[in-house]
RNA sequence: GGCCUGAUGGCGGAGUGGUGACGCACCGGACUGCAAAUCCGUGAACCCGGGUUCGAUUCCCGGUCAGGCCUCCA
């Protein structure tokens, strides 16, 4: 089976071949962390989570080495902290903190590496003095820039031809560039901000020079593959490109160039029912951190998504009939014998095209449609009583819900979520009159009681071995 | 102005040169005291105009609409 994926410097889905198949690297843009990140950075999380589980899924969980990077040194974290009276630190500190639990919270595998700009700094100022040495980097008055003539390909990942870019530019070029495409490695920061020593004189880095300098730092140029949001493809990974060539780490940089669409917002939408919620942080107090990153994968990595909170109830009823499934087979498998042996595991070819379709560059809509056939073949070994069948399957669609992170928590708690120990007791107890009343056939009692719980958002079921109940709606 | 994406049923969203997945929702039936869940079944879509082809939703051209990017700072 084969692992292809879409590179966008080729413009072409490839087949996928690490250059060591017992160390495969990728690395992603993370984020600056000045706030809480709004919902659609953390689609690039959750879409190279998900490749990440795959890649260690073909070569082995100690074979992948993953980094997704902090920004931690930003014009936007230095205003914040000066509103605040307090250091950098305690802005990216808190903010970073708040991020990974976050992205656990979505069901996020902590990266191998999680390199911080302000950890990197000397292997920043080293490659920049190795861009100067190479000639592709001059200093000018104060600042250090990157000469885009020194690299004939600049252009060629985002297929921008250099002369177009300055034609269509609208921006006032600096008088200390030498060519209006030139960009910034160092810079002088402002009074009171803070700065960092380097043979230019004290300053910081520009964005472009901390991906590069901390994917040399944390994984070693080349790498398998660089991924982040499309709106990074120019310049921000050109650049990368350009500097990671030209600092004398050979002629590539990244095998393969993977990039995420955009999350459209719905405002109106949103505002309407939730308030104004864009932020993960807010999402994740309404709702399952799997049902966020369900309804962020509901679409191929590349295409642009919609969100809005229809996108969120629908995943959540996707997921509750997959929980649904495998809470009736522990049901069933609780109450029956043990299996003859003589019938096979149901669901294996569906299971299999679970793999298949995230093989074929992240294809999630036609994974989730395996996931739901290998769910209606556990369903079907419930009807016909095969434990043999239920047992085996229940376990492969846990399995293929493992690879893509979803399916995790215990059937029963996916539905009673919310329910504290009080509410549970209180619910038994109604259960338990209903059912009394149900065996009296006191009809009119038994719906009272039903009614009573609806009013606690609790919906009841009748099953032939007694009654179930779920949290209706979240809250 | 330049470059680049995208347009599929009520909603979300795959895919394909030859009867258009999957999920959510809806409708009919079974089951149920009634429900819920489940099962069986029905209905429902490829932006517009050309071209290539025996055949186009799929390939090509044009258009419309929507979105992204266009370099320290923003």
């Amino acid at each position: 089976m084969t692992l292809s994926l879409y590179d966008t410097m080729t413009r072409a889905k490839r087949a996928f071949v690490p250059k060591d198949a017992g160390r495969v690297t990728m690395y992603v843009c993370g984020p600056t962390v000045y706030n809480y990140a709004h919902i659609g950075n953390f689609r690039p999380v959750v879409v190279f989570d998900l490749l990440f589980r795959v890649l260690r899924d073909v070569y082995g969980a100690d074979a992948v080495l993953y980094a997704a990077n902090v920004t931690d040194v930003d014009d936007k974290i230095n205003r914040k902290a000066a509103e605040e009276g307090v250091g950098i630190d305690v802005i990216t500190n808190r903010y970073l903190d708040a991020y990974n639990a976050d992205a656990r919270a979505l069901g996020a595998l902590p990266p191998t590496f999680q390199p911080r700009v302000t950890e990197t700094m000397d292997a920043i100022v080293k490659m920049i003095g190795d861009l100067v040495g190479q000639g592709a980097a001059y200093a000018a008055e104060g600042h250090v820039l990157f000469d885009t003539q020194a690299f004939p390909d600049y252009g060629k990942l985002s297929g921008r031809p250099m002369d177009e870019m300055i034609a269509g530019a609208r921006v006032d070029v600096a008088p200390y560039k030498r060519h209006p495409a030139d960009f910034v490695l160092w810079k002088p920061s402002k009074p009171g901000e803070p700065e960092w020593a380097s043979p230019w004189g004290a300053g910081r880095p520009g964005w472009h020079i901390e991906c590069t300098a901390m994917i040399e730092a944390a994984l070693g140029l080349p790498i398998d593959i660089h991924g982040g949001g499309i709106d990074l493809v120019f310049p921000h990974h050109e650049n990368e490109l350009a500097q990671g060539v030209c600092s004398g780490h050979g002629h590539e940089y990244a095998g393969w160039w993977l990039h995420n669409g955009f999350l459209n917002m719905a405002e109106e939408k949103m505002s309407k029912s939730l308030g104004n919620v864009a932020l993960a942080h807010d999402l994740l107090e309404t709702w399952p951190g799997e049902v966020l990153r369900w309804a962020l994968l509901s679409g191929h990595y590349r295409q642009p998504l919609e969100w809005n909170d229809t996108l969120l109830e629908q995943a959540k009823s996707a997921l509750d009939r997959l929980y649904r499934v495998l809470d009736d087979a522990g049901r069933f498998l609780a109450g029956t014998p043990a299996p003859d042996g003589e019938q096979s595991p149901a669901g294996a070819a569906e299971h299999a095209q679970v793999a298949r379709a995230l093989h074929d560059d992240l294809n999630t809509p036609a994974a989730f449609a395996a996931l739901f056939a290998l769910a209606d073949k556990v369903r079907a070994a419930i009807m016909a009583r095969d434990a043999v069948g239920v047992a085996g399957g229940r376990g492969l669609l846990l399995d293929a819900g493992r690879l893509m992170g979803f399916l995790g928590a215990d059937p029963q708690g996916w539905f009673q979520s919310g329910a504290d120990d009080g509410l549970k007791a209180r619910v038994e107890g109604l259960i338990g009159e209903r059912q009394a009343a149900r065996a009296a056939k006191n009809w009119p009692e038994a719906d009272r009681i039903r009614d009573e719980l609806a009013a606690l958002n609790v919906e009841v079921m009748d099953g032939p071995a007694g009654a179930t109940w779920r949290i209706k709606e979240q809250a």
